[in-house]
DNA sequence: TAGTGGTCTAGACCACTCA
DNA sequence: GAGTGGTCTAGACCACTAG
């Protein structure tokens, strides 16, 4: 009840905003007020007042003070797994299948999303991952041999491409877009479906700091959802 | 290049991550050894390393010390914006228009995705948002009015019902998902699309502490994509 | 220019968990 | 049981910015 720990003192000033104490946009008592009002150091209260305002509940300003964010920003760490994670979540068993593999020479839109000229050469993939044997989701990637030139005689039977890639390339960092499409031809006959069907579609492209490494399109046989808590 | 700020210490740090100076999995120096290496103290050197956890890079246990994840978890920090800043966000002007508005004694789905009994009175909504007086998402809305009975003679033409809740009930938390849909031929005739247009879509269920409020489905008129970096 | 948050430090004790 | 991270404290100085 008393408490002094960070994490104490974060809910009871969350409690205070939660119960309309302080108006909306209303400045709240600065760190030194409260942390006599609540009998505990500045830093303690400094945390926990920051973690509030990683949460997009207040806004905080030098000079300015703490202020109840008008609107609280709607945020959630949203975490994408691995396929295979993916699948094993559901305690179905993953497997994935390499439909196609080789050298492409054009691939116009995947060099522009990777910002790459025309001379680089990429090998282009098409993965279908599968959960107790069933059609799951749809892969097809673009890897930049010039920044992984490895990839090209890797042995993708054990691991997926995104595996693979992951491990030997960690740490890279990417954009990403999701989006809903019609199934392609190619994309409906591997995963069953009619063409036209709507795919929820993940796109990705990733880099190992200025160089990059690979583009993909993830499409999701349905019903397939994005769960998060908010 | 010296610094002692724990910015800085968790750049270096993950800058030796990054160069492959710690094999994957591999235990890394405790928070006294890196405070000695840097010349700070071991607060700093915490703080940094926290960040770094909080990214996913590295995993801490007590006793067990710090170690580099295996596979880094890719995760974002995902701001689901109101429909009126995603417009406003690519300079154009944002209207609503209410199609529909009505007490709805069935909503069977609705009620299940708040938990709710059959006996709980729900005002239902329809909304088109407009992006420069064109169809942009098209929203359908199920309200709580047991738990927010004033929506009930709320005076929607100013702000869009989600404005009108998110300002009377702020601080709420909720679950999100995301999923792509086929129009619906209401969707369809308000989206302007064809009927089996693939829609993203966005359902969303929200509670304050223990009460539902409100349950909801956004779709997107195509293109629609939600960009995030990783 | 004054007030507020941002941050560092040194020291201390605690809590978890691996061996 | 011992080692490691988790956290609190008191004090200090700094950096930004509102008025």
């Amino acid at each position: 009840m008393t408490a002094t720990t960070h994490h104490a003192i974060r809910e009871r000033i969350r409690a205070r905003i939660k119960a309309g104490e302080y108006p909306l946009g209303a400045r709240i008592p600065g760190e030194a007020e409260f942390a006599e009002a609540f009998g505990c150091s500045r830093t303690t209260v400094n945390r926990a007042l920051r973690a509030l305002a990683d949460e997009g509940i207040v806004e905080r300003r030098r000079k300015g003070g703490t202020r109840v964010r008008p609107l609280p920003v709607p945020q959630a760490q949203l975490t994408i797994p691995l396929v295979r994670e993916q699948v094993e979540a559901t305690r179905r068993r993953y497997t994935h299948r390499l439909l196609a593999r080789g050298i492409d020479l054009a691939a116009g839109e995947a060099r522009a999303r990777m910002r790459l000229g025309a001379t680089a050469p990429l090998m282009h993939l098409e993965t279908l991952h599968l959960a107790d044997g069933r059609p799951f989701a749809f892969e097809r990637r673009w890897v930049n041999l010039e920044a992984v030139p490895a990839f090209a005689s890797a042995d993708l039977s054990v691991f997926s491409a995104n595996e693979w890639l992951v491990r030997e390339v960690p740490f890279s960092n990417g954009e990403v877009s999701l989006s809903a499409a019609s199934a392609s031809e190619r994309a409906a006959e591997a995963l069953a479906v009619p063409t036209g069907t709507p795919l929820f579609t993940l796109d990705r492209t990733t880099w190992f700091d200025e160089a990059p490494i690979t583009t993909m399109t993830l499409s999701y046989r349905p019903p397939f959802a994005l769960d998060f808590a908010i």
